[in-house]
RNA sequence: CUGGGUGUGGCGCAGUUGGUAGCGCGCUACCUUGGGGUGGUAGAGGCCGCAAGUUCAAGUCUUGUCACUCAGACCA
């Protein structure tokens, strides 16, 4: 049964203009509502329900690998603060400053945090004493407040939720294992669970965390070509350790310096989910975080049984374990057909008086529109079969995007051309020099997204420079 | 922070040489329709972002300010 009728147009194109159909979608998907604090969004049910969803699959992991939950203060004294020389310069110009309890000026200014390093180090300090208090591996679920020129839902907003683990370990190959652990943790949840191909890899010294000796990352490319670091972990080193005093006395009695990693998401990824599956009818939201996996809309609602047939079907994949909402409101149903798109809402189940007869229902996939006709028997099969079906088919489209967006630059005059006609990844050799990074922002107004794993060379010598090369580099425009 | 755009019922917009606010969608009720936003009837809803100024009179002119938004720089 082709269908070729027009959809509804209720959001800007992609093709258009991309950042105004992005905030389009959020705003039309339910997902946020502005609020009086620039830059402050309210994330309504529906738009929370998804990063419960991620908490529920990330949080289970993080214990599975033996992750204890904690919660930190949210105010951190600014001589805490500034105990990281490194950290405190990349932080200290978008931190938010409480100076007054009620009326009365605070003798010491408290900044509201930007992340929780501090906090955790000086914890750290007091109850690390023998190496037999180590590993010592937290984490903490909460906001943090970093005071953003412009602000974008979801993307970069001055108040905004995420996950931060932070370890410590007894010796600095266990951190290191713990750091790399974290991060396949990370590309196996945007791969498998959002459908989101992510790059490996390693970021540059200038891309680095404050205060990191090493930070890793994954990388997702957004459908318009612009990339957005999905998760990221870092490897501290004892710098931390150093400048907060923790110490802890070694099976050979002598004290030394823990090393430490720390790891995050956070609700940017939402954006990135927005960026990578949605299309010009609104979102579509991989199975495994989707609020609704399943809507059922009754066709002829009023019709004798329809109605009782479609509340079967709600019953019967709710018993199997599938999310589903059954929607017998009196909307039209190419209203809710629309609505239910726009969500993002990964199939839908239609049933009508015509269905009844024949013991069957319409199966119709978001990302592809795709009908089948199936039978009721086999109900549960068929949607777990498509639910299934899209998310394999989100990621192959996801990745095919990726592929065609990845070029390969040898000269500088190439690399140049490439970043000015088309938008994506640049493959270029670079020789490490902090001055030819800072010379491809210059002249291409690209940066170095990361240095991926097991990135194959495609020269012997620095794009920039001409001098000797050895680093496979990512270059690209990010989000 | 720099530069551009926009602020008028919930949303999208109109509003002429200044004369005291209108349209579409949505919302409410009823009818109708129902496999891609059905059609109709009757309603509710606005200190025109905020603050000064000019004027007999300001949505309209002036200045300031705030917010949203886009493009940069910076960051998850």
């Amino acid at each position: 049964m082709a269908n070729d009728k027009k959809f509804v147009e209720q959001i800007t194109s992609m093709e258009e203009d991309f950042a105004k159909w992005y905030t389009d979608i959020v705003k039309k998907a339910d997902l946020i509502d502005y609020s009086s604090v620039k830059g402050c969004m309210i994330i309504r049910p529906y738009g929370y329900a998804i990063w419960e969803n991620i908490q529920k699959i990330l949080d289970a992991r993080f214990k599975e690998s033996g992750v204890e939950n904690v919660y930190m203060p949210m105010f951190i004294p600014e001589s805490l603060l500034t105990k990281e020389k490194e950290h405190v310069e990349g932080f200290a110009p978008e931190v938010a400053w409480v100076t007054h309890g009620g009326s009365e000026r605070l003798t010491e200014r408290l900044c509201v945090r930007p992340t929780s390093e501090t906090l955790f180090c000086e914890h750290f300090a007091n109850i690390i004493k023998s190496y037999r208090d180590l590993p010592m591996v937290y984490n903490q679920w909460c906001s943090v407040v970093r005071w953003e020129k412009t602000t974008r839902p979801f993307l970069r907003s001055r108040e905004f939720l995420w996950q931060e683990g932070h370890t410590m370990h007894r010796t600095a190959k266990e951190a290191e294992a713990r750091t790399v652990q974290m991060l396949n943790l990370y590309a196996d949840f945007f791969e498998q669970d959002l459908g989101m191909p992510v790059v490996r890899g390693q970021k540059t010294e200038k891309e680095k965390f404050a205060g990191a000796k090493a930070t890793y990352t994954v990388e997702a490319l957004m459908h318009d070509g612009k990339a957005l670091q999905g998760g990221t972990s870092h490897n501290f080193g004892t710098g931390f350790s150093e400048a907060f005093g923790i110490q802890f006395l070694d099976s050979d009695n002598t004290l030394k310096y823990p090393h430490e990693t720390s790891w995050v998401v956070s609700t940017r990824i939402i954006g990135g989910i927005i960026m990578t599956h949605g299309d010009d009818s609104g979102l579509v939201l991989p199975p495994a975080v989707a609020p609704i996996q399943v809507v059922v809309i009754p066709v002829q609602m009023h019709k004798a049984g329809v109605l009782e047939a479609a509340q079967k079907i709600a019953d019967t994949l709710k018993e199997a374990g599938i999310r589903v909402k059954l929607d017998d409101s009196d909307q039209l149903p190419g209203w809710k057909f629309s609505e239910y798109e726009m969500k993002g809402v990964p199939l839908r189940v239609e049933i009508g008086p015509r269905d009844l007869q024949e013991n069957k229902c319409v199966i119709v996939r978001r990302d592809n529109r795709e009908k089948s006709f199936i039978s009721l028997d086999t109900l549960v099969e068929s949607v777990q079969g498509g639910l299934e079906a899209l998310r394999q088919a989100i990621y192959e489209k996801a990745l095919k995007n990726r592929e065609e967006r990845t070029f390969t630059a040898t000269t500088m005059e190439e690399l140049v051309e490439i970043a000015s006609t088309k938008s994506g990844y640049i493959r270029a050799m670079w020789c490490g020099d902090l001055a030819c990074e800072l010379k491809l922002k210059e002249e291409a107004d690209v940066s170095s997204r990361c240095i991926p794993f097991g990135g194959q060379p495609v020269g012997t010598t620095c794009v920039c420079c001409g001098r000797e090369a050895k680093k496979l580099v990512l270059w690209g425009k990010a989000y």
